[in-house]
RNA sequence: GGGGACGUAGUUCAGUUGGUUAGAACGCUGCCCUGUCACGGCAGAGGCCGCGGGUUCGAGUCCCGUCGUCCCCGCCA
């Protein structure tokens, strides 16, 4: 291989075949540069010695593939290219076949500058031919490698399970596959195997996983493709420890195919506690996290800033961003999102100047250094009063505003002076730090405002806590009622979160079929509803199920993070566009008048 | 569904207040060159300024619409 050759080779004979990657022609002497997967070889072809061949080689172009044999020669100390790993020898062109030749492409990969993405994505072939999607997609293979090898030794069985399924109209809208043979009917791709691998448990095989492709049609991001890979499992009898264990041992061979060494068990932190902390459930925790300063100022204070005394006051600090100008400060305002009366004080300085004595505690409080920003979210006085809304939960949703918006303000702070503190930089730090996090005690039942119901948070085959039991037997109101004991309930499950990215979300299962229909009832949904939804599985839980649970973690994301890359397009080898089409082979399109009758499916002219 | 950025040579980009023939670098083509490795030198080709309409004596530049790519909000059990 093109990557292979080393001084120790030299004197050996060596056929390579590859891609011309540059061609540097001096006249009587031209050196071509030889590309495959693995690497570069120069490649010397000289006139004095092989006339024939200098002569061919004079019609090489960027991108023909060709075969040379020679001799491996070591070069001369002052020729030696100590970039190169083949720089210290030579391939002495004997043989020179010319495989195949190519148009002059788009782009090559060769190129320094990156050419924007339409273009890449529709000549996606020559692409994946630079260094870096080559090793991205190697590395790719590697982690799902040592997953798979990793859940293997475990005792984990991967069992395939169909992509023609059945819809179930909750949750991610489903692609739909239309049936032929029964006209009007419709198969859904799976948004993830779930029910399949909890009736894999109650079938007997006790450790299942599957690295699977999963679909869901949501509006795209960059961390978001409508079709992904997920490494799936699930396994019977386990504690939520248990199913972290495993998920901790398989990203631990993970990161070591990537060369990097991670520490286990990972840290816990309840839901709750990550939004008081950080804003957010899924916390990066590269960044400091927030603090409530609320004590720090005197009512006097609070009211003279126009504050809202009785929510909480946060400081966010972000280390190391320098000292910023006037015009700098006075941009942070409009960057912020503003939840439910939020407000930002971002003018620390002001503070510092008119209350001394309030900004002093906020310094120790939040441990400020030299060059450290601060900066301070809270209600506006004219917030209205606290409601009795979610009276049980420990977070009150207007508590929850100042959080989440202030959760969102120190991202994007973190990411807007990443290049001076260091700390978010993503690409060519090769120093990377890696904070994994469990989050857990998920609440089971989340708001829905515009439906003026309660939702399942996660999924509703997650388990609530035993003891949190009796707070599904509210009546059969309670699931329209914004104040009930339901939103006090809290879920079996757990989020593992990278660096503010989630990985991957699980939970332990409803093995009882009672529990099950507590559910489903508790979500407003009759037992007609039920069965003709989730009959199949409903009676699959009567026949004797094993408790269970498992997780499922995000591949793409797993590899985007160890590429150092901005976006799920840089690590699958054929993904799509913001609006979900793939450039290269020019999908979706329209289908024939035949094809349609075919399946009974007529489509509106608009 | 909403907000923002962008679209000029094969590629990456520049293009002033609306004003003569739209530029640069890389790539490409030809010629020269025996130690280059992002080789070098000389010469040359290459443009529906995304598309459509409007304003104007005159539009790459201003206005309206439209298409495409990217980012974010909503959405993603």
């Amino acid at each position: 291989m093109c990557g292979a050759l080393r001084a120790s080779d030299a004197g050996k004979k060596a056929v390579l075949m590859g891609w011309v990657n540059r061609r540097r022609d001096h006249g009587n002497l031209l050196f071509v540069d030889l590309r495959d997967r693995t690497g570069v070889t120069q490649v010397v072809v000289n006139a004095e010695r092989n006339a024939a061949i200098h002569q061919k080689s004079a019609t090489l172009r960027n991108e023909y593939v060709i075969a040379v044999t020679g001799t491996v020669k070591l070069r001369d100390s002052n020729t030696v290219n100590k970039n190169m790993v083949t720089g210290e020898v030579e391939l002495v062109a004997e043989e020179l076949r010319i495989l195949n030749e190519s148009k002059l492409p788009p782009f090559l990969p060769s190129d320094t500058a990156l050419t924007n993405e339409e273009t890449r994505l529709k000549y996606r072939y020559i692409d994946l031919r630079r260094d870096v999607m080559q090793f991205n997609i190697e590395l790719r293979h590697k982690v799902a490698k040592a997953i798979r090898d990793y859940l293997s030794g475990q005792g984990f069985f991967e069992i395939e399970t169909p992509f023609m399924t059945r819809s179930t109209p909750e949750g991610a809208r489903d692609y739909l596959v239309p049936s032929r043979v029964q006209p009007g009917t419709f198969y859904a791709l799976p948004q993830s195997p779930q029910l399949f691998k909890q009736i894999l448990m109650i079938s007997g095989f006790d450790k299942y996983f599957q690295i699977v492709r999963c679909f869901r049609d949501e509006d795209l991001r960059a961390d978001r493709q409508p079709e992904f890979t997920q490494i799936d499992l699930e396994m019977s009898y386990p504690q939520p420890e248990r199913v972290w264990e495993v998920v901790e041992g398989f990203l631990t061979a993970a990161f070591a195919a990537a060369g990097i060494a991670i520490n286990t068990p990972f840290p816990r932190m309840d839901y709750d506690e990550a939004i008081r902390l950080y804003g957010i459930d899924k916390p990066d925790m590269r960044l400091p996290a927030f603090a409530d300063v609320r004590d720090c100022f005197t009512p006097e204070n609070l009211q003279q800033l126009a504050i809202n005394p009785n929510l909480p006051v946060i400081a966010i600090r972000i280390p190391k961003v320098g000292e910023l100008s006037r015009a700098e400060r006075d941009s942070i305002k409009p960057m912020f999102v503003a939840k439910g009366g939020a407000r930002v004080f971002e003018d620390f300085k002001r503070i510092e100047k008119n209350f001394p004595g309030a900004a002093a505690e906020v310094s120790a409080k939040v441990a400020v250094e030299a060059g450290d920003l601060v900066v301070i979210v809270a209600a506006s006085a004219q917030t209205g009063e606290q409601t009795a809304l979610l009276p049980h939960r420990k977070v009150t949703p207007q508590e929850l505003a100042i959080y989440a918006s202030a959760g969102l303000l120190r991202l994007a702070l973190a990411q807007r002076y990443a290049e001076r503190h260091g700390i978010l930089k993503r690409t060519g730090d090769p120093a990377k730090d890696f904070r994994f996090l469990w989050v857990t005690n998920f609440p089971m039942f989340e708001w829905d405002e515009s439906e003026r119901s309660w939702m399942a948070a996660h999924h509703p085959f997650t388990s609530p806590h035993e003891e949190d039991m009796p707070k599904l037997e509210t009546g059969v109101e309670s699931v329209k009622d914004p104040q009930s004991e339901l939103s006090a309930v809290r879920a079996l499950a757990y989020d593992v979160v990278l660096n503010g990215t989630e990985l991957g979300s699980g939970s332990i299962r409803i093995h009882r079929q009672d529990v099950q229909s507590r559910i489903f009832r508790a979500l407003g949904m009759t037992e007609e509803e039920a069965k003709a939804r989730f009959g199949f599985f409903l009676e699959a839980l009567e026949y004797g199920t094993p408790p269970h649970g498992g997780i499922a973690l995000g591949l793409d994301r797993i590899v985007m993070i160890l590429a150092g890359a901005e976006s799920l397009r840089e690590v699958i080898p054929f993904p799509k566009t913001a609006r979900a089409v793939d450039l290269m082979v020019d999908a979706p399109t329209p289908v024939g008048e035949k094809q349609l009758r075919e399946l009974g499916i007529q489509v509106k002219k608009s």
